[in-house]
DNA sequence: CGGCTGACTTAGGAAAACAAAAGCCAGCTA
DNA sequence: TAGCTGGCTTTTGTTTTCCTAAGTCAGCCG
């Protein structure tokens, strides 16, 4: 097969599967929001203070998850409360989950000293981490990786 | 143990590994920047070309990158042409790939038809994936993944 | 030795993101 | 029915990020 990578100019990263998961969470405030959601946080103003920003921006980025579909907003009540709303993780807001174990691992080993959450399995207790594996089951080391050009290539 | 989630307003999440990432890669031009890096892209105007940045854009970030350690700037020299700078991925920069590759396939499953890049096993040519698993082999789906405080947690 | 090319830097300005402060509204609670 | 609280929205102003356009500089090439 010829090297497609060799020849990068000739086709274009217009719909870049990258680019447009950016385009959803492309920002810092977006992702910490997930990380809190991931956290079990669920009430507006917990959001704002706990990710360190203001309520309009907390209350934009929020509007902006659940129209892209990545939280449900739904009421809930409390008993002897009055209704509220709550945002949880959608299905496809969790699938972004290995996207922040990525996020955390990295950062656990170039940024922090040392991690103030571990990931660990439910049923076994061990460590959890962020792997690349192929379909046969192989672990796979990064220099490992081959980028093949898929179906939706588009020439440039 | 007490569910350390329960109280999160316990604990900061002033060194959140997350964060720190976000503070180094939480920009969507440096994720385009090593995503052209992971594809070979070494020349300063292909990388300003190929994620569509304006050069001042792509001189800034190239710098930071180069400043965090993600890349290399290097010299090199082309057979009858002048020594030029190249940018390549470091091992830190290596090992973001993972989140490249979750971001890629989220987007895959999401945001685009027909993916434009696949990733395959060199050895085996089987599709990669991201996956997450913990330290004594399972693979562990993302409800089984349990949050557990880790040894830099901060109280707030 | 003057032009060209690659790799930037500088200057100027528009757009987006963000913060602080205040206002609004619904629905308990007193 | 008059607060009070949670969940926002509005307003105003600053900072950051990005753009275009133009300028700089080094060194090979003729």
């Amino acid at each position: 097969m010829t090297d497609f990578l060799a020849q990068r100019d000739s086709w274009s990263t217009a719909n870049c599967s990258i680019a447009r998961t950016l385009d959803v969470v492309g920002n810092r405030t977006t992702l910490l929001l997930l990380r809190e959601a991931s956290f079990g946080t669920r009430r507006f103003d917990d959001f704002a203070r706990r990710v360190g920003v203001s309520e309009p921006v907390a209350a934009a980025r929020l509007k902006q998850l659940v129209a892209d579909g990545l939280l449900d907003r739904r009421p809930y009540r409390e008993p002897g409360q009055r209704t509220r709303d709550e945002y949880v993780l959608t299905a496809k807001g969790r699938d972004l989950l290995p996207v922040l174990a990525a996020l955390r691992e990295w950062g656990d080993t170039y940024a922090v000293e040392e991690p103030s959450v571990r990931l660990a399995h439910h049923d076994c207790g061990a460590a959890v981490h962020v792997a690349l594996r192929c379909a046969a089951g192989h672990d796979v080391p990064a220099d490992q990786v081959e980028l093949l050009p898929g179906p939706g290539l588009l020439p440039s």
